[in-house]
This record gives C-alpha cells, structure tokens and sequence, in this order.
RNA sequence: GCGCCCGUAGCUCAGCCGGAUAGAGCGGCUGGCUUCGAACCAGCAGGCCGGGGGUUCGAGUCCCUCCGGGCGCGCCA
C-alpha cells in the first residue's frame, strides 16, 4: 500500500517533461523580460525581510489591461500565515514599500491583489534607444535535438512534416535565445521498412541493383513516390502469401552482413530515399547538423560497446526460465516502477541479434558521450544557404569534422506512440548509473497527424462504416494511405500562385513564383504549429489550404502591410526619421497616455520572454499563438490609425516608430518559426 | 487488465504548471474599400469548461470516482 502512493507522489517523469535547464544562467537583457525579473527580485527581498516570506514570488498577467502591467497575488498567500485579511495585507505592503524602480504606481484591487503599473515613457526610452545588444554566456552546455527519423524506404508524409516542423521550430527557439543546438537526424537504413523495399525490387520486379540506381539517378522518375506504391504492395504481398516473410528475414541478414547485392541495393535505396527527404525539408526551411546512420552503429559496434556496459553493471541479465529464456532483459523493475504485471523487456533476442530498443539505448549514450566510441564522419552535402550536413562513415574521411555528440541536453522529437519505448532508453541510462543523464533525456513528445474521414474518401480511399464514424482515420505506410509532403507542398505553392497571380497580374511568373512559396512554407508550418503538441491533428485540406484567420499569411500579411507604409514613406521622398533623437521621454509619455498604443507596445516587446516561455514549457504553440496574436493587434492599429496622413508632428513620429517597431519584432518572431515575409502578397 | 493522452461555443482549438467578468479562428448573420494593401477591420448570436464528489480564501486548471473517445503495453521498428 505504502508502494502504491509513493509510486504516485512520484510518477515516472515522462513524455512532458518540464522544467528548465537549471545549469544554464542568460543575461537577458530584453526590457519587459529583465523589469520582470529585477522586480521579482525586489519584492521577494522586502516580503522575505518583512514578513519572513521564503516562498518564490511570481506575477502574473492581470485579466484586464486597464489593471495594469503586472498581478501580484501574494497578499492571499500571506493571509494564511499572518492571520488577517489578503486586501489589508496588500494595503500594507503598498503603504510601506516605497518607490519601486520603473514602476510608475502601486495599486490595491479585488480582494488583495497588488497591480503594478509600469513608468510607461522609460520602458518606451529603453526601446527607442534599442536594449543593449544580449551577452549570452560562452554555451559548452550543447542540446542535442534529434528529429525528422524517417525510414528511408518511402517518400514523407504530413505526420513526419509535424516531426520536422516541430523540432526544427524548437530548435529556432532555443537558438533564438542563445543556446548552442546541434541537429540530429537518424536514419535507419538498415530496418525492416527499407528490406521490404529491396525484396519488392528483387522478387516482385526482379530488378537488379544498377537497375534501381538508374531509376533512382533518372530525373523524371520520382523514387521516392515510386517506392511508396512498391512498399504498400510488398505489404499487401505479404499479407495474401504469409510464407514471403522469409524473403523478409533473408533480406534483413544480409543488409546487415553488409555485403552482397542485397546489402549494395538497400544502401541504394535508402541513400536516394535520404536525399529526396533531405531535399524535401529544404524546401520547408527545415536543416541538419548531422546524420548518424544505423549501418554505422552496426559497423562500428556500438552495439558490442553498449552490451558490455549493461552486463557489467548488471542493467541486464540473462534469463535462463519462461517464455524469455536464451534472451538477454531489463527487469521490468527498471522502468515499470511499482507496477505489478509488467514484463521484463527483451533487449537481445535468444539468436543474438539485438532489438531496437538496444541499438536506441547505445545511440542514446553516444549523444551524451558516454558510449567511449565514436563514428566517423564525411561531409554529405552543403545547402544552397552554404550550411553544410555530415553524415557517419565507418571508416576515417578527409576532412576533420566538428565534434558532434556530447550533448548536456537532449531532445528526442518522437510521437506519443513511442514513449513506452522511450522511457525503456531512459531507464536503460538510469541503470548504467546515469542519473542525469537519464534526467536530460526528453521524449519530446507529439500526437499523431490522422486524416479526416472526408480527407481519405477524397484521396480515393474505401472506408469502412466504422471509420467514416469516427473523428479521424490513421495514416498507414503499408497501405499507402497518407498525404505525400511535397504533394501537399505543391498543392500549397499552386493555390497561394492562384492568389498571387490574380492579384499582381503584371509580374513575372517566377517572381510570382518565389512569393507563392513563400506563402505556402508559412501556411504550411504555421498549420503544424497552431495546435499544441498533445493534439491530434485531423488533416483536412481544406483547413490547411486556408490563407485567411489564424494562419501563417495572415501573419504574414500584417509584415506587408507594415513594410508598404514605409514603402511608400520612401516613394514621398522622405527618410525614416531618427527616433531617439525626435522621441524623448516627454514625448513617449505624451503619446503613452493613449492605451491601444501602450498596449500595442508592451506586447510587441515581450517576443524573448515568450520565447523563454516556450522552452520552459517546451511548446512552440505558444510562439506562433503570440505571432497571430501581435498580428491581429497590429491589424488592428493599421486599420484604426492612418499613419502617413497624421497631422500631427509628434504623434506622426510616435506612429511611424511604432508601426517600425510592432514589425520587426513580428519578423524576428515569423523568423523563428521558420517562416520569411514575401515582399508583396 | 495496466499505463499515458484527450473531453471547453455548431466545427477546430487556446487558456502562461491554482487567481479577477471564459478566449481565438472557422462557419452563421450585419456593416466597412476615393485613405499606409479588404489574404483586412468592426459588431451580433453562440458556454451548468463530460457528470459527481473533494482540497482551497479561490478550480477549466490539483486529487478521487464514474462516463465517453484515442494511443500504447512483441524475441517488429
């Protein structure tokens, strides 16, 4: 019994983990980030000195902007301590602590909550001169994010464009505020999925290894589509002739013996597979660092190295009774808790291969470097944008490589379907005695994207009673239900041209071109981002094809319209004017006094702590939710407040100074999930 | 059976790890382009936050329980 409310108070942190990095310290130099965080400071000084209060302060947002900038709802808590009122405590503290810096006034409001309202003209004086530039600390402390982890053996779909989006957004973020990143994406080359591929080659086409590099090196055929369809009729092979498994298993031995026509026509596949995905994602923004491969954990036996970790320090033993005997396991005390009737789990099987849960354990210890081994690696190909990707050999290259691995911290982008398996790679650290380490691996967790029943009649499929009930209907790989990326991509770029086109008529076509590509990435990454990570997603395409309400153009047209007013600024022959030398504070708290503006300005200035914000929490939501929102305020004003066209003076700078300020940090936020400004829509 | 996730407006989803009067988009209805761009803006309608207990000064948020839905629980990956 005892077991059982311990095994509650403290539950197995899993897929959400939370919490921020504590061995990380930044300088924020960021206005409203830093008022909030010198004031948490000044108020936990006076409450600790005044009224022994230990507990941390922390403010929240008031419900109603007129209250002011910030909540301080200690008061309540302090009642209970001192035995009297919250509203005559709160009283108490704003009588008694005096002036607070950057804080204009104190008020009392409800039944004890304290308000803070914010010396407007300074916090304003502070962004017209620009905060100084942020001084990061020298980050040793590197985060490894590992995502996209598509097999090799078919073109992407829509739920590895989630995966994609995801992790390389969480990367902008982190990136964003200073962090040290370095992007993984692995590639399992040597799987089931690609055999499957190689025995629908060989015995259903019965193509031999240069036939199928010519067909993939062949511009007009598109591989990666090809191999989809040759997948899912490999798997309805298999399903009608249950015997063919064997060619299956045949395969898997010799890709893994590494030699042969079979093993040369699996490195074929994947290898062109892998560049279709990699050329793919580039067309999303989306970049790697660098590729580890299985082949090469198998190689270099990573494996034989993690093996003989986990038996010396007995995270695995060798069962000799019941269905497992002849395997090596983790007990299922490992990773199960308390729990009663969990298995033990197989980690080499009773013929001496390993599983996958193995192989993930040893990759999961050589990105902490604790593994005492490390791969190779050869550059594998540079981005137009000049970034360069390498990728793991099993043998020394050319050219001396960065030093990859070593992460403090890493991220793992995997769907929630996984974090049985994930929490077996954390236990297997914990077992070894990596404490920490285990601590510092985070199933970065996310629901499935499903299709909509409409979405699947629409792509041909035949549905059963039971499923056109249902909210959505499961992408499947082997049946080869799913929506293609770059079909979806293409579909995009095509109704954004339609847009375009028919607004900006006398353009040229390829110009048109670049804006409507630009539109789609932003519709298309805004729409993986719009929904928190715990929700899944049924894709409908006409809710993805949307330009208008909460979308990525939407945002991106806020930008435009933003950008036209200085445009045409120009087109009058008129410079921007020099706004720290025409605004000073009385003229910032003149123009201040106007609430939508004050409220414009503080929440175009709190970009750096939603970026925090969405670290701490490990939500790229929360970015995008703030972009649309700043958007929506900035429409707002456009339509409210003719700016080229105000009389007067002041308020005309004040404006202009605004408009200029609202946009770019409505760029830098567009630019962190991953999404550029076209220069017309 | 066990574990995890979800249930908030007609639909799709937010709600800052307990705070003040419940938020947005879409869809519906009504208005707004001779203005810095209407991929926009304004307004209206629409909610016992699945049900019930509990903890608390305070619960959509935490705990328990029930109902409904989803995903996991292989010597597959």
């Amino acid at each position: 019994m005892l077991c059982r409310v311990r095994a509650r108070a403290f539950p197995a942190p899993a897929a959400c983990k939370r919490g921020g990095a504590p061995g990380i310290v930044i300088l924020v130099n960021e206005v409203f980030h830093r008022l909030e965080q010198d004031l948490t400071r000044i108020f936990a000084d006076y409450l600790s000195a005044r009224y022994g209060w230990s507990a941390p302060v922390s403010f929240e947002q008031p419900r109603q902007p007129e209250f002011g900038e910030l909540a301080l709802p200690v008061a309540f808590q302090l009642a209970r301590q001192l035995r009297r009122p919250p509203r005559a405590i709160a009283e108490e503290i704003v009588r008694e602590i005096g002036a607070v810096p950057g804080v204009s006034a104190l008020e009392v409001a409800g039944s004890g909550y304290i308000n803070l309202r914010f010396d407007r003209a300074r916090y304003a004086r502070q962004l017209v001169e620009g905060p100084p530039p942020e001084t990061f600390p020298p980050s040793d402390e590197k985060i490894i994010v590992e995502h996209t982890n598509i097999n090799p053996n078919k073109a992407a779909h829509i739920g590895h464009l989630r995966n994609a989006v995801l992790g390389d957004t969480f990367v902008r973020i982190l990136r964003a505020r200073g962090r040290n990143v370095e992007v993984q994406n692995y590639i399992d080359n040597t799987g089931v999925q690609v055999a499957d591929v190689v025995v629908g080659f060989q015995r259903l086409l019965g193509k031999t290894p240069e036939e199928v590099a010519a067909m993939a090196a062949d511009p007009s055929c598109r591989f990666d589509y090809f191999c989809w369809d040759l997948y899912a009729r490999v798997s309805a092979h298999y399903a009608e002739h249950p015997q063919a498994l064997a060619w299956r298993q045949q395969a898997l031995e010799e890709i893994e013996r590494g030699h042969g026509d079979t093993a040369r026509m699996a490195a074929i596949v994947s290898d062109a597979v892998m560049h279709a995905h990699l050329a793919t994602m580039w067309r999303i923004g989306v970049t790697y660092d660098v590729l580890p491969r299985e082949s090469e954990i198998l190689r270099l036996q990573f494996w034989a190295t993690a093996f003989e970790l986990l038996r010396e320090r007995g995270a695995i033993y060798y069962e000799t009774q019941g269905k497992n005997a002849g395997c090596w396991v983790m007990p299922a005390a490992a990773f199960a808790g308390e729990q009663e009737g969990e298995d033990s789990k197989v980690i080499v099987r009773s013929n001496g291969t390993v599983t996958y849960v193995g192989k993930d354990i040893a990759y999961q210890l050589w990105k902490f470097g604790l593994l005492g081994k490390d791969f190779y690696y050869r550059p594998l190909m540079v981005y137009p944008d000049g970034h360069r990707v390498w990728v793991t050999a099993d043998t020394p290259g050319d050219e001396p490589a960065p030093q990859f691995g070593h992460g403090k911290r890493v991220y793992n982008v995997i769907d929630s379907r996984q974090s049985y398996l994930q929490d077996i790679v954390a236990a297997g650290l914990r077992a070894l005695g990596f404490e920490k380490e285990a601590e510092n691996s985070i199933h970065f967790a996310y629901e499935m994207v499903a299709l909509s029943p409409r979405c699947a009649a629409e792509l041909g499929f035949d549905l059963t009673a039971e499923e056109r009930r249902r909210a959505f209907v499961e992408v499947s790989g082997r049946k080869g239900l799913g929506v293609k990326a770059d079909d979806l991509i293409d579909k995009l770029i095509e109704k954004a041209l339609e847009e375009v086109a028919s607004r900006h008529p006398e353009d040229p076509p390829e110009k048109q071109r670049a804006v409507a590509t630009q539109i789609a990435v932003g519709a298309l990454r805004y729409f993986m981002l719009k929904y928190t990570r715990n929700a899944i997603i049924a894709f409908d395409f006409q809710e993805a094809l949307s330009f208008e309400g909460e979308t990525g153009p939407y945002v991106q047209y806020a930008v435009v319209r933003a950008r036209s007013i200085f445009r045409k600024l120009e087109e009058r022959g008129e410079q921007r004017p020099d706004y720290a030398a025409e605004l000073d504070a009385a003229a910032l708290e003149r123009q201040l006094r106007h609430e939508p503006f004050w409220q414009l300005l503080l929440m175009a200035s709190k970009v750096d702590a939603v970026l925090e914000r969405a670290i701490l929490m490990g939500e790229p939501a929360h970015v995008a939710k703030y972009a649309f929102q700043l958007a929506q305020a900035f429409n707002n004003f456009y339509h409210e407040y003719p700016i080229l066209s105000e009389p007067d003076r002041e308020r005309r700078i004040f404006l202009l100074w605004l408009a200029d300020y609202v946009r770019s940090q409505l760029e830098r936020t567009l630019g962190v999930l991953g999404i550029s400004c076209p220069e017309y829509m």
